[in-house]
DNA sequence: CATGAATGAGAATTCATTCAT
DNA sequence: GATGAATGAATTCTCATTCAT
């Protein structure tokens, strides 16, 4: 009937977002109900409603809402690296902050939902689509640096993308995601510095 | 004799789970009802119930019945290897029926519905976990041979799998599942070459 | 020869657009439920979506079903009519039936949801016109040949509608549909003949 | 003094009826919301509790607060009639008033509000049986004169009712309410005129 | 006076499932 | 084997209403 009292000043937007968030990762979009979601976030099916349009907005605002933050922290991370930064150490930051950031919890929620609602829902697509096209961006320049400076041998970006950033997602995907145990304790810098010693080092133009 | 019946009785059975399959990681689980698997399969909802007691057993038997013909076909193809393969070579050999198996038409479906489901059904984790440790169990020996005999240097061997099958499963997901025009038109072969080229030839012993 | 059924097997459909039509008159669309509709017909709520596919739908089948058969109706008996019918016979005969007609328990229903309803759907008005439309083509005729043959004075045909079936409608309505105790008792045939007394009288050219 | 504020304050209480009337007669009691009246209105939905104590109250005072205006009008109008109007023109009067009357714009929407709900809330159908009795009242005096001094025949005065209130109701209904397109374009004019002269005429006595 | 925030009570609709035939 | 008919349980969404501010 009445509100509830709000001693500390809650941020319902935000509150539901969380749990809308935490269940959509869960359980995926058609099996959390609002009853459930609203009930995490302490409210009542029907105030869903008053924050959002309807379940498809909630959804799509409780992607965006953290996903958002990732290219951007990334390329502020690139900009203030050492202008004269080689190409290992740049690239090295590169991996070590994209897997940072898809280490974080909320990241791992996203992702569930990405790889789950993804490929039958454009606008989620888009999302990631963005993130990776993000991180490609990245990575291109000093790449095609280091293939100028002929520091590594000419090779189609593509590939060196794959080549970089595929131990790192399968990372996540087989032992956080899916919590292989054949991959259970291998730490996210030892995965980093296997790519740079192995793979970076076989770009390597050495003869 | 009597000649064989000119409609041979269509196998029904078979014709629901194939429309299952597609339906489940077209839709996800929630998000396939009976009754269009149903129409796909050209039988009524109720008839469902005749081979299958539940909507649930159906979903595991028609993930089940395709994925489980993978490491066997798997650990054949290597069986029949000349028992003399240098590392490279088998490796070469194991990466590229992985990745053609998990660019089939029916395998995509199946790595759909593992990603969509796997992380909230046990027992559809089982099935990617089998997959998982089954090529890490092949390729393992290889590798520790490779080692022993000092062609390439000592590694944690999750690093390894996570290197070498880490680029593929990346390929699958970003390539094909999502769809990500970034990758568009990236071969098989490509990346299977530029794994043994790249990866394998920097964790070569030389110096 | 075959046994009959012990049970007449029910017709669930038009069980379902009885009781639809009863409550959708009597309440309104938007406040007859289905749980209502279903109930009175001896179902549950989700079987009217095994017989149509929407609320709307059966609104609309429940208004179509009776309706349709007035204006054939009408028709039909002014077919049989002696060839030789005077206009003020043909007339009458016209008024008496259509009053008839909207004096039955289902024209009364149709006719609460075609006012009621009728303004704001241009589907169910124009099930209102083409009734209309139907008098107002049955009774042309009749009076253009009257015209023609100087029995009554020229005027404009809509005139002649709206004095003719005016005071039909209107007793319907006042009568019938809103009980105003002025009008209690008044009969059917008083009100025909009282139209054909006076207001076809007065149409008369007498001088 | 302070001279006149330059925004008169708003009547809010007037804009609520406003918006409520025309909005109930749009869309029906069911479907017109408290948030579309309110935003019409200019106010938001708990304001109307302010004013009103419930939407079936509000629904209330925006129907009375036109139509209680109709018989004292009516009513006035008649009483300043000369003394001596002779029958044809007192009731030409009455009607082409009346007519009047339920062609402005509000009656309309009062009219339709109280075809669609009159028959199942008694209260809604009382302010009509007043209407129509006020008509009834105010019309019988000078019928009666009219039977009593022999210039009319003798009839019962509720066919005298229905006779010449009838046309103008079903003009009214099948014209404005529902737009039967066969009635576009009749004039009030008209429809009064044809009474007197038809159905008047009719009514008289002269052998 | 008026509102923002919230809710409880329903509403239509969907769907896996059952069962007599 | 297979289906038509039917249902119970759930789900999303709407809305009149309340109340502290």
């Amino acid at each position: 009937m009445s509100p509830r009292p709000k001693n500390p000043p809650p941020d319902r937007r935000a509150e539901i977002l969380d749990a809308a968030l935490r269940l959509f990762a869960e359980k995926g979009y058609a099996e959390a109900t609002n009853a459930e979601i609203a009930k995490e976030a302490g409210v009542t099916a029907a105030a869903l409603y008053y924050y959002f349009p309807s379940k498809e907005e909630l959804f799509r605002a409780a992607v965006r809402q953290h996903i958002g933050r990732f290219v951007p922290t990334l390329r502020a991370l690139t900009a203030q690296a050492p202008a004269d930064a080689s190409g290992p150490e740049a690239v090295g930051m590169i991996l070590r902050s994209a897997l940072a950031f898809f280490t974080e919890e909320k990241t791992q929620l996203v992702l569930r939902i990405v790889l789950a609602e993804g490929p039958r829902r454009p606008e989620i697509r888009q999302i990631w689509i963005d993130q990776i096209t993000g991180i490609f961006e990245l990575l291109a320049p000093f790449v095609m640096n280091a293939i100028a400076s002929g520091q590594i041998r000419p090779i189609d970006p593509r590939l060196i993308f794959v080549l970089l950033q595929g131990p790192m997602l399968s990372t996540v995907i087989i032992r956080d995601l899916l919590q292989v145990p054949a991959l259970e304790g291998l730490t996210n810098d030892a995965v980093v510095d296997a790519v740079l010693e192995t793979t970076l080092a076989g770009l390597r133009t050495d003869g």
